[in-house]
DNA sequence: TATTTTTTTGTCAATTTTGTCCATTTTTTC
DNA sequence: GAAAAAATGGACAAAATTGACAAAAAAATA
């Protein structure tokens, strides 16, 4: 994980789709040499993998919310997390610290089904909704 | 948008550096069909782009948190948002409905740059940190 | 409704670009 | 200065792109 590394997985962030050739002549190097370090990183573990960025909006997914859960009881939380993580909405799930104990992030096609999914993870806990406004 | 192009982004989803030829295979068209339609997804806007996924914690930022911001005067929360949004360590700023007026995710190195962001952005507001714990 | 016209979307073949392998050379590291 | 690691360049395979044209779908016309 050298300073090389570094920018290549900065110019892959912008364009994963970067050809090795040209992320070469950024870094002043050969398009087999990218290739190598690129596979390197995967092997390692520091790219996971490679994805789009989307515009969920023009997608038909215009409701975005935040929802912090907190649950009921602490023996059920790892239950919920499993669980919710698997929701098709669900883009995070994280266990955090304080009062709330998951901090979820879902997109939906509309409020219907944000209520819809409030509903069923209201068997965990109490969840405390942030709608988004803008991104 | 159809059935196909459905297809198309959820195999992009899953692998952005899936060849035309094999996504062809999946969805039964050539490699020309695909590159069209993904070229006219771009254009389109319903693909804004290519990106890695990486594991953050392999890259030394080991300190994760989601802060909401609950902005001093409502004039300062553009100027808040713009600001936010700019900074290195911030993954996700979004504009929220409720008391908090911005829901704001950032990876850091360590906690002390945690705390420096924290006191970067009392200026607009007062912040609440969860600490993520797990992912 | 039937039929033309237009538009969109596809295929195929050819070309260009890109990725990967290998032998060799260069650079690091101890 | 020897051993190990990493890069290069050329050869070849794989993938992307282009252009010409055909088929299908949609729109317009009679």
């Amino acid at each position: 994980m050298d300073k090389i590394d570094k920018k290549i997985i900065k110019l892959l962030s912008a364009n994963a789709r970067e050809s090795f050739a040209n992320i070469g002549k950024s870094v002043d190097l050969s398009a087999p040499a990218i290739g190598k370090r690129v596979k390197q990183l995967e092997e390692k573990g520091f790219i996971l993998g490679y994805s789009l960025r989307l515009n969920h909006d023009k997608l038909g997914m215009t409701t975005r919310a935040y929802i912090n859960l907190k649950i009921h009881q602490s023996s059920t939380l790892r239950t919920a997390y499993n669980q919710i993580k698997t929701f098709k909405e669900v883009q995070r799930c994280d266990r955090v610290s304080g009062e709330d104990s998951l901090c979820i992030l879902a997109y939906f096609k509309s409020n219907k089904d944000l209520v819809t999914m409030l509903e069923r993870i209201s068997q965990y806990g109490v969840p405390d909704t942030r709608i988004i406004l803008e991104s």
